[in-house]
DNA sequence: ATGTGACCCTGGATGC
DNA sequence: TGCATCCAGGGTCACA
């Protein structure tokens, strides 16, 4: 489920009561993620200091300085703080507890990870192949027009990869293309100088107005608090197929790309 | 190199 | 009610 507004929103939630918390236990009650859970996790954590929490991409990095423990949320992932003794409930795999605070992570569908990382995690391959982060500076038309040439792949497919800009999952892809007035079926490599001058606000616009809004609840997403979050209310075309698009009123379209669900306005996007 | 499709896993919605 | 089918926010891998 988390695109970068999610994991953001998630750790603007979480970071105020962790930083500077000990780990005073940790309960794992799967070691079945995508990757199998680090089984000396209590050693490595109880005992230490969370210095801070960072987001790369859509993954958690939070540094104990003796290493960072590395977390996605996957599809179906979130983390919630709650009270220390506080019941666990079916697809909670991993509890830290900082004194009465516990941080808990729960995943129905398991496609979450978290990893142990010593020594730098920039070099970790899951982090040292990423690409620009979009709400980062350098993160320009040009550099993405520059990216982009000779690339046959569709816009929209490009956006969603990891290696070239982070974070821009299913949801905002379809939604930043609508804003930006281009056809999801697009190549890459095709649009002009003059359209990714719009692309690129239009991104990052969707994205901080999405973590304005607290990020997007569908199906198992919520603030670390067991809140909602309410930017899914500001759809353009995203789970709308067959309603009038909001800016022209004609219908809005879905179609399949590599396997996942596309929605665009046939008039507004072209 | 680039671009597809399968796959990891679970649960909810839908249709018969 | 039960069962089968399809679909879902992500990412990696094998293969063409």
């Amino acid at each position: 489920m988390p695109e970068l507004p999610e994991v953001e929103v998630t750790r603007r939630g979480i970071m105020p009561s962790l930083t500077g918390g000990t780990v005073s236990g940790v309960v794992m009650r799967t070691q079945r993620l995508r990757y199998p859970l680090p089984s000396d996790l209590p050693r490595l954590l109880i005992g230490h200091t969370l210095r801070s929490i960072a987001r790369r991409g859509k993954y958690l990095l939070l540094d104990f300085g003796t290493g960072t423990l590395l977390m996605h949320l996957g599809m179906s992932g979130s983390l919630r703080l709650l009270t220390s003794g506080a019941a666990p409930e079916k697809h909670d795999h991993l509890d830290l507890e900082f004194g009465q605070t516990l941080l808990r992570l729960r995943d129905p569908r398991r496609f979450g990870a978290v990893l142990w990382l010593e020594g730098d995690p920039a070099r970790h391959p899951l982090i040292s192949t990423l690409g620009l982060e979009p709400l980062e500076d350098e993160f320009t038309p040009l550099w993405l027009y520059t990216q982009t040439r000779g690339r046959n792949t569709a816009i929209k497919q490009a956006l969603m990869d990891s290696h070239l800009v982070v974070g821009i999952g299913n949801i905002y892809a379809s939604e930043s293309l609508f804003r930006a007035g281009i056809d999801p079926r697009t190549a890459a490599g095709k649009i002009s100088r003059q359209r990714y001058q719009r692309l690129v606000p239009e991104i990052r616009q969707t994205l901080e107005a999405a973590i304005a809004a607290g990020g997007s609840s569908l199906r198992d997403f919520v603030h670390s608090d067991g809140s909602s979050g309410y930017f899914q209310q500001q759809y353009f075309v995203y789970g709308r197929t067959g309603e009038p698009c909001r800016i022209c009123g004609s219908n809005v379209k879905s179609l399949r790309q590599a396997n996942r669900a596309t929605f665009h306005c046939t008039r507004c996007q072209r």
